[in-house]
DNA sequence: GGTGAAAACATCTTCAA
DNA sequence: TTGAAGATGTTTTCACC
């Protein structure tokens, strides 16, 4: 069941990343092929978990999550204990869409999502701060927004393709 | 055009923000109304920018980019071009798949998704080190992932609801 | 690995209520 | 707005290469 990708499932995997709605049919013919071995080839890669999932992507200032800030947090301690309590804390908040535990001078960056910066200040106060098992933290508070795709370099692997 | 949005289209887009391939019958079962009330209501939320696109997210790990790594940049100048020029070419790199330009100790958050340790020594060697603007940099590579989600909280939309 | 055809299913229009 | 119905297109299976 571990199989490699060739170059067809790169292709797909390619397609499925900026347009997952597309029909097996139109992805088919853009491959050159019917769309039988397309279709099974995505229910392999879906199955064998290449692909988690399949999202809408919503435009987050239309919705009216106008903030995004990143949070660098440094822990009292650094028992196991701290890490998985700090850990499942963040983690349970909605407001956290990203939460990564680094090497440097954080233990932890976190990424936020949120409204504004009031309601970012009632999420530090009413959330973020109770988790006891934080030392310090500091803030990025984006104020210009550059690339945010979920788009992965897939390129890497060209080379590899059997 | 400006349209709020009530709580039916709240609801399909928390449905779609987890699984976009769900069909307009099931979501319309989901939400006791028929197909045609849904399918004219997800039209409108792609057509006035809500919902943006719809992805596959793939597995990072099992596609083999297993780094995940955050790097903190100071620019050498502030000018206008220095901050232009810098996103220009950051945003153009495919290993990078966000970016902000941030207020506190660095200008900007990059974030990078890689195959490897080497493989991101070649990508500083070979692509970010080109970049004239940058002063220094600090990164932060991640040891552990927490959460990682494109799913946006929109529960701050509960009250404002028509 | 692949094709092509056929059945099952979903979409998208239209229309009357 | 809804719901039903029909034309069209898509998904999925199957027999065969």
């Amino acid at each position: 069941m571990k199989s490699k990708l060739d170059k067809i499932d790169f292709k797909i995997l390619e397609i499925l990343q900026n347009d997952c709605r597309i029909t097996t049919k139109k992805l088919a013919e853009r491959l050159n092929l019917s769309s039988t071995p397309v279709f099974e080839r995505i229910k392999k890669l879906e199955k064998e978990g290449f692909i988690d999932k399949y999202v809408a992507i919503l435009n987050e200032r239309k919705i009216g999550l106008k903030q995004t800030i990143f949070i660098g947090v440094k822990l009292k301690g650094h028992t196991r204990s701290y890490l998985q309590n700090f850990l499942k804390q963040v983690n349970s908040f909605e407001e956290v869409t990203e939460c990564y535990q680094v090497s440097g001078n954080f233990d932890f960056l976190v990424k936020i999502v949120i409204a504004d910066i009031d309601a970012y200040e009632t999420f530090v106060q009413t959330k973020l701060s109770l988790i006891s098992e934080i030392g310090n933290v500091h803030s990025y508070i984006a104020i210009k927004k550059g690339k945010n795709t979920t788009h992965l370099d897939l390129s890497f692997l060209k080379d590899s393709l059997e």
